[in-house]
DNA sequence: TAGTGGTCTAGACCACGGT
DNA sequence: CCGTGGTCTAGACCACTAG
């Protein structure tokens, strides 16, 4: 797959953009520039920016330049507000269940209508907070044998996608949603420091990777009263 | 804009789909076959079929054709699921206020930090069913300027999209979500035949769409319990 | 005016799906 | 085998941005 040209810019760009080597807001080397050191013609060139752009990692402006953006272009993804923004640290992410191999991913999943079950998946668990208050409960459920030896792995930034990416290379190419109004339950309820009864926002989420192998299910379950959750989408 | 060759084969063939000339599952002329029909090159043809893919209404099988997609492939929307499934005829749209012209966009609207108030604008309400039970209470406002004479349109298909797709050529390309739950107050509670104090997934967002002047403003009001709101992406 | 991305031509060869 | 979409070359001209 990586012997296609337009992929191999398209990779090489990203990793510069990963590591940082070009920062948000920077412009990336012209197409005309790539087409010189990769003695590519325009067309392989404006591939791999128009897949970088796809994909979120950067804006071409006409007559500008193509642009770093400032945050991947949402994938669908539903988000905190304030996670994103709160570039403060006052964001904190605690481990409440370390990765551990489990046997079966819990039956009741929304999104298993007709599909086999997970055998052998991983399972982590986490609580979102802003200061001090907690505002998001997140489960996950993913198969084990796309992702070997993840329980070792290290978080990158403490995101659990950022590591997928720059660590295995794997992007999010599709997520399914179910978002339901629900009354806390006692667990979800102490865990949020909020009353029993209170409304929370439940999402199921089922992750598609570029990886055929690995899917991933989550449970949310969001305190949405002070930090609403927030999404958006562009072409 | 329509002075494009791409964009001309573009419209030509989402025209020949929305009329219905190609159905679900049919298989467009191949790209080829497009040259030839329209005296263009492969990379023009590409273009076109490119952006349709894009926009969601058809999917490129390698080796085979490109295929039209049996719903247009999420654009970020949320959307009450049993609504696009419920195909049986069940789903009922009552209108509750038909569009008319009013004065300004409701000032606590989400979205609208430090973003200019919309005056003189349309808006309309719905009361989304499936069979007798109310599920979504739908409120809309954009602004007049862009679809003149809006108030005297019939929707399509009972769609706001489908007609601005179909009437206005005006595809949505992008949006902003946010998410609470909620307790339901007194109206909304009436309205959507629960209790007051129930849980209800309010969902604030503002549409972009192609047309720069045509930004759209939604509040939602779900009752989750039995129909949870759905939402896929794709890359 | 120089440099950028956007559109387009006229080819070529490859990978995949079905006959 | 043929037809399909996927990749790629080597050019050209246009539209936009900015000094």
């Amino acid at each position: 797959m990586a012997d296609l040209k337009y992929k191999q810019i398209q990779n090489f760009l990203k990793e510069q953009i990963q590591k940082g080597i070009y920062h948000t807001g920077d412009f990336l080397p012209s197409e005309n520039d790539l087409c010189e050191q990769f003695k590519i013609t325009r067309t392989t060139a404006r591939k791999a920016f128009d897949e970088l752009s796809k994909e979120g990692f950067i804006e071409k402006l006409h007559g500008k330049g193509s642009r770093v953006r400032e945050r991947r272009k949402s994938l669908g993804l539903l988000t905190v507000k304030g996670f994103s923004e709160a570039v403060g640290g006052n964001v904190q992410t605690e481990m409440i269940k370390e990765p551990v191999l489990v046997k079966s991913c819990p039956h009741e999943f929304l999104h298993n209508k007709g599909e086999q079950h997970l055998t052998d998946c991983i399972f982590f668990e986490r609580l979102r907070k802003v200061g001090d208050l907690p505002v998001m409960i997140e489960k996950n459920w993913f198969s084990e044998s796309a992702l070997k030896g993840f329980t070792q792995t290290e978080f990158v930034d403490g995101s659990f996608f950022k590591t997928l990416s720059r660590n295995y290379r794997i992007e999010i190419t599709g997520s399914e949603h179910e978002l339901r109004a629900e009354f806390a339950d006692a667990t979800t309820a102490a865990l949020l420091k909020i009353r029993e009864g209170s409304p929370v926002l439940h999402i199921s989420i089922k992750f598609s990777t570029s990886n055929p192998e690995l899917v991933i299910y989550s449970e949310l379950y969001c305190n949405t009263s002070r930090y609403p959750v927030g999404n958006s989408y562009f072409i």
